[in-house]
DNA sequence: GGAATAGTGTCTATTAGACACTATTTG
DNA sequence: CAAATAGTGTCTAATAGACACTATTCC
């Protein structure tokens, strides 16, 4: 801010997504594995540089959604979670990362159309508990993520965004029970999403037969973004 | 990432400062007036751009708090609020600004040590209203931020970063009520922030004498961070 | 005592959690 | 019918908001 003819320093900036499913009733997370040469082998979530000067940071995160795993950003939540950038998280040199934070709903087993050399789920428990170390400081956002999610679905339709088009009450109750990792009461459970207004409109399809039981009612997501009440844990955080 | 020499585009990165305090029983943000080219003359949040490659982010907003508010990092509330960076904010180029939020108490008058052409207070109302017009994408970054504030001293000790290091429960309820924009009964409000769980501390001063009245008794932050229960708005949010 | 602000108590309508019960399907 | 899952109702303890009251200071 001094000398005439300083300049700022440029810097590499990068996106990465922690993208987030419901899978086997457990909260799952996108991992790649890395085919170059910073944490070379180690699973590390999707991303990438941008591309030119005159991407969009929301436009990169939905291309590298897009080339990493075939998914269509139109059609899923997606919202920044922060920026990562102390100055030795990449060996390379001055990165820093917009970390994005996806969510979609279950989706079939091969992901088309990635880039990356292997790309999988992985229990996000499991990450968590360092089963499966990440690279660079992606440990860190993947916690992040969660963490908004966890608080994110008390207050918002967030937790219809795990589901398909069409999703039944039950199923709903499910995404909160492995977001939270905590049981929830159905009778309860049932009280307040039919009280949260705008959270749930009726679906005009006829319900879906399950192999045994009573086929449950559909529903799609109404249009409310905040929900009034909010759905809230029993339990306190931890 | 298919040709071989292609070489990310490097871009400017800034860091940004919104900071928030109760002046006149208001919240004011801190603006700065522009001096330079891009929408000089116009009032701008405090910031600038990294320093050099191996300043850090964090380093980066307490080194702008510290030269262009003369504020001390060590004694505020300071945490990221998000980044900006679409391609078209800045005239001059691909600039992506990194955004935190301050929290400090009610300061003397003039600011000490300001880099800035002139710093001063402004209503957030006012600002919102668009009364002072904010260059860049500036406007934005303050609506998310007092949206932040406003939700996270709901279940967070953030309403006692506004106040001293020791302050009063009515003192406190004028920052629930400054930052909501609403008033609060002083009763309840009383019954909630001592249900709090290590919300307040008693502190060890004898407490101050007012002008008028009975003198209110002296606490200082407690150990918690998040609170619980939380202590909610009545009204419906917007 | 009167004015002003701090702090406590109480009453009531609403809510959150626990859990019994009824409903609708398949076999 | 039994088994399984969906959906409703009810009881009770805790809570939120409204507001009356008591306490402590200065004049």
């Amino acid at each position: 801010m001094n000398a005439e003819q300083w300049q700022p320093p440029p810097v590499l900036l990068a996106v990465d997504l922690l993208i987030l499913t419901l899978r086997d009733s457990r909260l799952q997370a996108l991992l790649v594995e890395r085919g170059v040469d910073p944490f070379i082998g180690r699973m590390a979530l999707p991303g990438g540089f941008l591309r030119d000067a005159g991407e969009g940071l929301g436009a990169a995160a939905e291309r590298e959604l897009r080339e990493e795993a075939g998914l269509d950003a139109g059609a899923l939540h997606l919202e920044q979670l922060g920026v990562y950038g102390e100055p030795d998280r990449d060996p390379r040199g001055r990165v820093v990362s917009v970390a994005y934070l996806a969510i979609t709903p279950r989706l079939p087993d091969p992901i088309a159309g990635s880039d990356a050399a292997e790309a999988r789920w992985c229990s996000v428990d499991e990450i968590a508990r360092g089963d499966i170390p990440l690279a660079f400081d992606h440990a860190d956002i993947l916690a992040d993520g969660v963490d908004r999610a966890r608080s994110k679905i008390e207050s918002t339709a967030l937790a219809t965004a795990f589901c398909g088009d069409e999703f039944t009450i039950p199923e709903l109750q499910q995404v909160y029970e492995a977001v939270w990792g905590a049981p929830v009461d159905p009778r309860n459970f049932y009280r307040k999403v039919k009280a949260a207004a705008g959270l749930l409109a009726p679906a005009d399809t006829s319900p879906r037969k399950p192999e045994t039981g009573r086929p449950a009612r559909l529903y799609r997501a109404g249009p409310a973004t905040v929900i009034h009440p909010p759905i809230l844990r029993s339990v306190a955080l931890a």
